[in-house]
DNA sequence: AACGGACGGGG
DNA sequence: GTGTACGTCCGTT
């Protein structure tokens, strides 16, 4: 059922492997497919720095379960093998395979009147109308047209070619505001890695027909491979395209030997939502590469990214120059206006920014492209289940005549159960471990052959198996390769995009009715031993004597016996490692001189190097008043070091500090999202009013729209203030253009000052949010009357009061020694 | 506390 | 003529 046996294909055809890996045709240099409906491709190759383009044809194909939609086209319709003798419309392969799967290849000269016999059809069959094959998914399974020439032909981008072969080209247009319908674009910044650096510019509205044109005509003349951004289909291609429109002009973007236009086309959302679509474009021979979707990618794993802005992902990455020029978006044509070359240095900054990140993030993308049956600007934004790994299956299936198999027959519907999760204990640890088993799920699937049962080839398992191996291979190579060097940079990539196929291949196999190879039996059999072997690491370290925390899925936290060094602790780990099946490790993943457990997932880590890290909703607060995070990170530390004289004292400080005002309005200032209009709130005001559109309305702001940022305090009386930000979290513009008519009105940067240092607050008010919002997560850590001892408001000393040296949180520690075993 | 919906990003 | 992001944060019940 999910341990399938290891079919022989993947013990003895090596050379098939290899094809379900990397495909089978050796066409190197490939850059960019283009094709239709129809059959035809054009295919543009870089060889020897030079661009090819070729011509060529493709049979259109489709799966399909039966022929039952087809059989009015009579004698229209025949096998392939009948097609040597007579001609038709429509051709079929039978496959291999079993009982409701897709057991029909069909090709036909054209693929859309193909489609159009096949609802014909199938309207005459259930007797209703049929828009389109997806509405018949349960029978039919299709791919686009340059899925489908790569995924017959065997080729795939980029044979042969380093990342630095592709002729890249970044963009970036400035415009007067973010809607085109009410802004224009003003300057376009170029740069490419050929040494490519310009802009082109439009200071009058009447200029920027020309921009457009000579932006179409310098991307032409330059011929690029990939055009990227960040946010460039979210932005810049929209902007265009609706600045194109307004002003009629073409954008003729392509490569020569396709079509010339840029193309607009919807990504629908799924079900019948109302959802704006999100829009994607494309244009013939270059490959276009949104830098934002390769940060979403990257943060996916990692989880660590602030933000996914442009300039915050480049200070995240370290590739942000020390003199780049930040300007407020709102701002940014008031300063062109005045200093139109500090605006071009900003946008030069935005592309070089791009581009650095284009290098660091889009190594293992163009890698996938060179395994995946897709064009890389869909490698790009693709998920790596559905739009990675489900590719990669179906061209096996494909390439070696087997019927796909039905995702209704395949499903097995029921309750999944997933990673385990633990929590041991509450309270303060101190030396504490964490570790993890590498790779859980894929090694599991590795280690006891727990594939898809209808993966009846076992390519999900051959790729997990053969992928791990090569990653190896690669991680091994890039550290025998020069640090930084192109080697190692190759090698790098390789195993990261590697990682991402094997990491995707459990959560494909629980995808549900949406994969054509899931199993969710095979998924919940990977979940059971995964929760196995975690119990059996837990109970490992139990019997060693260590002091559990918590265990989440694959990973777990614990306190080892006061004193031990590193190398003990790596030891201990090595050990519980080796009583596990084979390819199953148990790896070291860091040390820490203290953790906070809280709740699941919840928790506080005290770093030997003295960095604290929280983790968890938990322990964090959107508000966020400065004084109050101030105040729970230094209690944290004086917690976990078990300093409570010290923990009391920060508290009765921060105590003193509201009460004597020593603390700015600024630091005691909340920020929130606004999520009403100004005319909403305005109708509910007078049944329930709210703090931060009271202080809007008493700053005299009478006009907002959702989505602002504001910050505002609480100030004696119970009013509230408004503090502006220094930085326009602008959302329009013609308000930008009030606020700055106000500003100079009052002399704005005197009254902000004032404004943050102001105070009048509501010290009553910010006692109770210091102990009811901050203190109070620090609950776990003590017993009840040792927490409402320290943090009691009055500071008279109880009858029944534990001198506070004597106070100590709860502790997490091992067993003693003789306790042990 | 549990649930549903919007948002992210760009000038 | 397409592939179904997804996790987090906010506001409401």
């Amino acid at each position: 059922m999910c341990a399938n046996p290891v079919p022989p294909s993947t013990q003895t055809v090596a050379g098939a492997g290899d094809a379900w890996l990397f495909g089978w045709d050796q066409t190197p240099g490939i850059v960019s497919v283009w094709a239709n409906h129809e059959g035809r491709a054009v295919v543009w190759r870089r060889v020897d720095g030079r661009v090819l383009h070729s011509r060529e044809r493709f049979t259109p194909w489709l799966f399909a379960t039966s022929l039952q939609d087809l059989t009015h086209l009579g004698a229209s319709l025949v096998s392939e093998t009948e097609l040597a003798e007579r001609d038709g419309l429509a051709w079929y392969r039978m496959l291999d395979g079993a009982p409701g799967a897709y057991r029909y290849l069909l090709f036909a000269r054209s693929g859309r009147a193909l489609e159009r016999r096949i609802l014909m059809g199938a309207e005459q069959r259930l007797g209703r109308t049929i828009r389109s094959l997806y509405d018949l998914e349960d029978a039919y399974y299709r791919v686009g047209p340059v899925e489908q020439y790569l995924m017959l032909t065997g080729r795939v981008y980029f044979r042969g070619l380093a990342y630095d072969d592709l002729h890249r080209l970044q963009l970036d247009l400035e415009t007067t505001a973010l809607d085109p319908q009410r802004g224009r674009i003003f300057m376009v910044a170029v740069r490419d890695n050929r040494g490519l650096a310009t802009t082109l510019d439009a200071p009058a509205p009447a200029d920027e027909a020309d921009l457009i044109a000579g932006l179409c005509g310098l991307i032409c003349e330059r011929d690029p491979d990939v055009i990227e951004n960040h946010n460039l289909f979210g932005f810049d291609l929209p902007f265009l395209v609706a600045r194109a429109d307004a002003l009629g002009i073409p954008l003729a973007l392509g490569r020569v030997g396709g079509p010339t236009l840029l193309e607009r086309y919807n990504e629908m959302p799924g079900g019948s939502g109302y959802a704006q679509p999100r829009a994607r474009y494309r244009v013939a021979g270059r490959e276009l590469v949104d830098t934002l979707d390769a940060v979403r990618r990257h943060d996916f794993v990692t989880r660590d990214m602030p933000s996914h802005r442009l300039k915050d992902v480049a200070r995240y990455f370290g590739i942000a120059a020390t003199d780049r020029v930040y300007l407020a978006g709102a701002d940014v044509f008031a300063t062109y206006r005045q200093n139109p070359a500090l605006v071009r240095r900003y946008a030069f900054d935005d592309v070089a920014e791009v581009d650095g990140l284009s290098r660091r993030l889009l190594g293992a993308p163009f890698a996938l492209a060179g395994m995946a049956p897709r064009p890389y600007e869909r490698v790009v934004s693709a998920g790596p289940a559905m739009g990675i790994l489900e590719p990669m299956l179906v061209r096996a299936y494909l390439h070696a005549g087997a019927a796909l198999p039905n995702r209704v027959t395949n499903q097995a519907s029921g309750p999944h159960a997933g990673g385990a999760v633990h929590l041991f204990a509450t309270g303060v640890a101190e030396q504490v471990v964490k570790a993890d088993i590498a790779s859980l799920y894929p090694s599991l699937m590795r280690t006891f052959q727990i594939g898809p049962a209808c993966d009846r080839l076992g390519v999900l398992l051959y790729l997990v198996s053969r992928l791990t191996d090569l990653r190896l291979e690669h991680k091994a190579a890039a550290r025998a390769a020069a640090p930084g060097s192109l080697e190692a940079g190759h090698h790098d990539s390789m195993q990261a995009a590697m990682k991402l196929i094997i990491n995707a291949a459990y959560g494909y196999m629980g995808a549900g009715t949406m994969a054509l190879f899931a199993d969710s039996y095979a998924a919940d059999e990977v979940t059971r031993r995964g929760r196995e072997m975690l119990a059996h690491v837990v109970e490992e370290l139990r019997q060693r004597g260590m002091a559990l925390i918590e265990a989440d899925t694959d990973g777990v936290f614990f306190a080892v016996p006061p004193g031990w060094t590193e190398s003990q602790e790596r030891d201990l780990v090595a050990a519980v490692s080796a009583t596990l099946p084979p390819r199953i490790r148990l790896e070291y993943e860091g040390r820490y001189r203290a953790m906070f457990s809280h709740e699941v997932k919840n928790y506080a880590l005290l770093k030997y190097g003295g960095e604290l890290i929280l983790r968890g909703v938990a322990l964090r607060s959107s508000r966020s008043e400065p004084f109050g995070e101030q105040f729970l990170r230094a209690a944290l530390r004086h917690t976990m070091t078990g300093d409570i004289a010290g923990l009391r004292q920060v508290y009765l400080e921060t105590v003193d500090a509201l009460r004597s005002r020593a603390l700015p309005a600024a630091a005691l200032a909340a920020r929130v999202r606004l999520s009403k209009a100004s005319d909403v709130y305005q109708s509910t005001r007078t049944t329930q009013r709210e703090a931060q559109y009271e202080a809007l309305l008493a700053a005299g702001r009478t006009h907002w729209t959702p989505g602002e940022r504001v910050r505002y305090y609480r100030k004696k009386g119970g009013t509230y203030v408004w503090l502006p930000d220094d930085d326009g979290d602008a959302a329009d513009h013609q308000r930008e253009d009030e606020n700055v008519a106000r500003r100079e009105e009052s002399s704005p940067l005197l009254d902000r000052a004032t404004l943050e240092d102001a105070r009048d607050y509501d010290v009553e008010h910010y006692l109770q949010v210091l102990v009811s919002s901050y203190a109070v997560r620090l609950r776990k850590a003590f017993a009840p009357q040792d927490f409402a001892q320290l943090f009691r408001l009055d500071a008279q000393l109880g009858l029944f009061d534990t001198p506070v040296e004597q106070i100590e949180p709860c502790w997490i520690r091992c067993r003693r020694r003789e306790e042990a075993d």
